[in-house]
DNA sequence: AACACGGGGAT
DNA sequence: ATCCCAGTGTT
């Protein structure tokens, strides 16, 4: 292994010059901002979450606010962020702070990691940051960091490559730090995957830790770390129903998981045959318009959308219940509807007008 | 241990 | 088009 004696205090040093410090969710030690951003951070990168982060505390400025919301206000706030379960346990955790701890987040990396949507690492995250606790996280920057300076091999995705790094994290942790050294520790593994030690061109020349850097010393920063292995993604084809009403549309609310799990969405079917049968049911004719189909690709399928227009005239034979709704176009917003649904509903507000 | 879960940015 | 991102929860 590396001897890398002063990890930690070169991180610090490192950070407290070179680092971020005027990001939105920084220069606080509220929990409860500082628990907002890391969910939100989760798997989506800083310039998409920023605008996110600002409506959800205009809407939500305390947690207490956030837990007594309507869940759906919550859905289409979060609509288009991606990874709908996270916004349905922000909302559960909400809750759980709000009313069995007082309205104040636990302060341990344990109990913090006992909540809804907080797994080990944003724990750690919040821990650190609001409460200067000595605990380490470990995302996708750090794992990126710790697989080129000590050259760490295997996927990080495996287990046993995991372990391992969590091993490694846990004891490069500053010892007996001030709670400002913890947050600058924190902050700097996580600035310094995101700004230097980048996948695709890592800045060396300006990294402390060049001088010992495996990946860096033998010409391996492409090679690490390693890829996640291949697979071949499967293509799914839906039909979508957008029936209109005068001005309103027909959506219906997924369930809770799943893919787009909580959104409202427009009504699906299998194939065009069925779509017609759905469309009947809720009172709309048999003939069906086409519109130009959408093509979306997920992490791990791809779906092809083939959207059918119709009008509504009968009466429908299927009753409406708190799972189906007549939403005006104009109003969309206040409803929580996936990206790509979202997509095709403003181009048919532009034609149709 | 492996998989499900989104959308957007970077290349 | 492909990869990946301030991961967590379920199976």
């Amino acid at each position: 292994m590396l001897a890398l004696t002063d990890f930690s205090a070169r991180l610090i040093a490192w950070q407290r010059i070179h680092g971020r410090h005027d990001l939105p969710w920084q220069n606080t030690r509220d929990a409860y901002r500082i628990w907002l951003s890391e969910i939100m951070l989760q798997q989506t990168q800083v310039s998409t979450v920023i605008p996110y982060y600002a409506r959800f505390l205009e809407r939500f400025p305390t947690v207490t606010t956030l837990a007594d919301a309507p869940i759906d206000d919550v859905m289409a706030l979060w609509a288009g962020l991606g990874y709908y379960s996270r916004a349905r346990n922000l909302h559960r955790c909400a809750q759980v702070v709000a009313h069995e701890h007082g309205g104040a987040f636990p302060e341990t990396v344990d109990a913090l990691a006992e909540l809804p949507g907080i797994g080990r690492s944003t724990a750690a995250a919040i821990a650190s940051f609001a409460f200067g606790a000595r605990a380490t996280i470990l995302d996708g920057n750090v794992k990126r960091v710790l697989a080129r300076v000590f050259g760490v091999d295997g996927f990080p995705g495996e287990k046993r490559v995991e372990n391992a790094m969590w091993t490694l994290a846990e004891s490069l942790l500053p010892d007996a730090a001030e709670k400002e050294d913890v947050t600058a520790y924190t902050q700097g593994l996580m600035d310094l995957g995101a700004t230097l030690c980048v996948r695709g061109k890592p800045d060396c020349a300006r990294c402390p830790f060049a001088p010992d850097c495996v990946a860096n010393v033998e010409g391996r920063q492409r090679e690490l770390p390693a890829a996640r292995p291949k697979k071949a993604v499967p293509t799914r084809n839906t039909w979508m129903l957008v029936l209109k009403d005068g001005d309103s549309i027909l959506l219906e609310k997924r369930p809770p998981t799943g893919i787009w799990g909580g959104l409202w969405s427009l009504p699906e079917a299998p194939d065009e045959a069925t779509l017609v049968a759905v469309a009947q049911n809720f009172g709309g004719e048999a003939h069906l318009e086409r519109l130009a189909p959408l093509s979306h690709t997920f992490t791990h399928f791809k779906l092809q959308i083939e959207p059918r227009l119709g009008q509504a005239s009968g009466a429908p034979a299927q009753a409406m219940d708190a799972a189906t709704v007549w939403a005006p176009l104009s109003r969309i917003d206040s409803f929580g509807v996936p990206a790509p649904v979202r997509k095709l509903l403003d181009a048919l507000t532009g034609s149709l007008i």
